[in-house]
DNA sequence: TCCTTTCGTTTACAAATGTAATCATATAAC
DNA sequence: GTTATATGATTACATTTGTAAACGAAAGGA
């Protein structure tokens, strides 16, 4: 029930998403009061985003008196880990490792975190290829 | 003049990319060639994506009798990461760590992209905290 | 009870994207 | 030279996304 056909999310659906996560279970006051003052949008057009992601099933919309009270259907962990594969798998094999490098450096990591892909790293080591190719034509060149 | 104010590129446009970063300087035949191979698109469907492309700046169009010879103006390596990078900018900064854990642990990567990760990491290990606050709110919260 | 907020609902509308047909023309093949 | 083919240009059209106005009903205040 995991793989229910839900479109993708877009750039300022997300921004929704992010406070419904952030607060857990809440309703279109609290969004609207968080998003007022990240985000020059229009009370309008945060409505019609929660509408949508309500639409697609993002979120689930509780009906409480007349109002709603909103909770998300996916975490948020999973929803960036889906986003960020499917960005990897349009991209060439050959270079993920140095995109994700990059994303490595640029990005504030816990110790933990650290800890936890150092192991990885080992693991990966004992097998890794000395060069992964390239796969952006169907048959032809290893590399790009 | 590496900051053009150049719109994104979409999924579809991407494939084409990745075909022009693999054979180089190239021309529509050959982009419809490799494109009929991989993807199901109509040879219309594709001659419109490169000249989508050629508009927004990511292909340069090089006039040769009545043909066209194709050029990418940014490099493989720097459009994926820009996208990356793009796409890690709406999450939250507390789940970064995580996320690119799964990455690294779901995508193929040479032993040499391996050791300058393991670097990195120990470098940022030196300073890096015990964990990274949530930035989903403007303020309030840092943790989600 | 009457007015004013507050919400939810409906409608709008331009730009971007996915997907393609058609048409004119330059070329290559016959 | 005439025809078939390849290629660029024009036009099309539905869906998604960003962004919002307007309207109606309910609820809270006065």
């Amino acid at each position: 029930m995991n793989e229910k056909n839900l479109s993708s999310i877009s750039d300022s659906e997300w921004e929704v998403m992010r406070i419904v996560w952030t607060l857990g279970e809440t309703h279109t006051k609290q969004i609207l009061k968080e998003l007022r003052a990240k985000k020059d949008w229009s009370d309008s057009t945060i409505k019609t985003l929660i509408r949508r992601l309500v639409q697609k099933g993002w979120l689930t919309a509780k009906h409480e008196g007349r109002r709603y009270t909103y909770t998300a259907t996916v975490s948020q962990t999973d929803m960036m880990y889906n986003e960020a594969k499917t960005l990897l798998n349009r991209m060439c094999d050959m270079h993920k490792g140095e995109v994700i490098l990059k994303l490595l450096k640029d990005s504030p990591i816990s110790k933990g975190d650290l800890m936890k892909m150092q192991e990885e790293i080992s693991q990966k080591e004992k097998t890794a290829p000395n060069m992964v190719p390239c796969n952006c034509l169907k048959n032809g060149s290893t590399i790009c």
